[in-house]
DNA sequence: CGGGATATGTGGGGCAGCGCACATAGGGCT
DNA sequence: AGCCCTATGTGCGCTGCCCCACATATCCCG
């Protein structure tokens, strides 16, 4: 499962042009990310920027009272860290793993150094960051409008675009405190998606059957941001859709050869 | 009421060294911003960037149902059509009026050279643009975890900061639509606060009585989104809390003669 | 100075999600 | 193989906000 991994399984980095990327190369240091690891602390300093192969990254705020919500998530199709690039030398929010894997990161002092030369990093850099500031404005007005499944479907379809399984390690405690609800809520909204053969799960795990299943039931939220992604990096996105294509390919193999055997519970 | 105005009532603007202001103030032009005017529509083309003064501009993002929300608001603290210097030319959200005032414009053209020449300018766009990356996502978890009597307090305090007045022309539905709640709940809030004399209106017109009542009720967003502005900017935040103290002082004069009078319903 | 459009007040019924308090079950560990 | 920690299931009552329907008040305008 270890597999060796390369920089350019980063769709953000393997947009850049070579004279660029091969700048960058020597520096970029492979990193282990372990589920629940904070990698950064609301207020800290910004010792690097984290660049994703196989592990997905959460922006998480904390509220006062304990409550928590995601605010955007970065999974290989970006960077953590861009409010090093906006000036501010700290960020507002936490960061955790999400999902255990493996990435890049950079110190941010060559990260600034790269921004400033005002090349096709930063532009990259601040396409990205509009597209962030997308999800961000979307998920606010999810939160407002949307129905609990309805968001989980969005999340769950998020999550898998930067996935290269169907399954996730993850508890329904953990969802839940993504999306800012109850446990007892993602409990109900999982079930159903479960009678409805979209997703299983197990303890811990949670696998999704049916991509179709979700799509039908999520809100026009998902659609938007990817939409909104597309047009600001199509790049990025063509690999990243390669990337779930291929992956998708192989799935589809295993689904079919395990229905026969009926996976519904 | 229509004072001359000046481009350095734009607190942005005002931060900026002599040098830059001087080469941008030839170009930029005096608009009257109408209540209700879009300036930006969803997926349109920027043509300009907005420096509101006395205006106030709100960044709202409406659902395919009809609902919206307001995800950012924009006063003389700032500027509208960030996006465009991130790389998109058009924004993913719509830009209306919310208080009608004055402003200034200046073509996207001229900002855009303004702002790769990598001087004083980028550098405050982009430490602006961190702040508004910081309300949007207090505004996701705010919409999450908070009643809207926290809501319509965090709202009116932040209305209020960019505002000369006291006095809000606006409908309850109109906040509403900003909110993203009904009219009617924002009737039942508005009634709250009222009754506790910490804010009083009529058809279309609130005005805030008492802004230590507000911020005793407002959830930790208002003062985290303020906080992290005065980090980033500031010059900009200086200005901002200096024209509202000298404003304070002269309305504190209005309220104490007319509370002689008796002001409370 | 009287309409009439528009803003505000009020009430009832409903539902989604919360908080709490348990019961149950998985599965890693010794 | 058995244990125990932790994840999941379930059932309350409660609250905040929604949706709908209509009563009233305001003020703008002729």
């Amino acid at each position: 499962m270890r597999a060796p991994q390369s920089p350019n399984q980063n769709h953000l980095l393997a947009a850049l042009p070579a004279a660029e990327f091969e700048r960058l190369a020597p520096h970029l240091e492979p990193v282990e990310m372990r589920l629940g690891d904070v990698l950064y602390e609301s207020g800290g300093l910004l010792q690097h920027v984290y660049f994703p192969t196989t592990a997905i990254l959460s922006l998480h705020y904390v509220m006062e009272n304990g409550s928590s919500s995601e605010i955007a998530g970065v999974g290989n199709e970006g960077m953590l860290g861009i409010s090093l690039l906006m000036g501010g030398n700290t960020t507002p929010s936490r960061a955790v793993v999400q999902t255990g894997g493996q990435g890049y990161r950079l110190k941010s002092q060559l990260m600034l150094e790269e921004f400033k030369r005002a090349g096709a990093m930063q532009q990259l850099m601040l396409r990205y960051t509009q597209a962030l500031i997308t999800q961000m404005s979307q998920t606010a007005a999810c939160n407002r409008h949307h129905s609990l499944v309805q968001q989980l479907c969005r999340w769950l379809l998020l999550t898998l675009d930067r996935m290269p399984t169907n399954e996730l390690i993850m508890t329904q405690e953990l969802v839940a405190s993504m999306l800012g609800v109850r446990r007892e809520g993602v409990t109900e909204a999982a079930g159903n998606l479960q009678q409805a053969g979209v997703i299983s799960y197990r303890r811990g795990h949670i696998t999704v059957l049916n991509r179709s299943g979700l799509e039908s039931q999520v809100c026009e939220c998902y659609a938007v941001v990817k939409k909104e992604f597309a047009r600001l990096l199509p790049e990025v996105s063509r690999r990243q859709d390669m990337f779930r294509q291929s992956h998708n390919a192989q799935l589809d193999a295993v689904v079919r050869t395990s229905s026969r055997s009926g996976s519904r519970k």
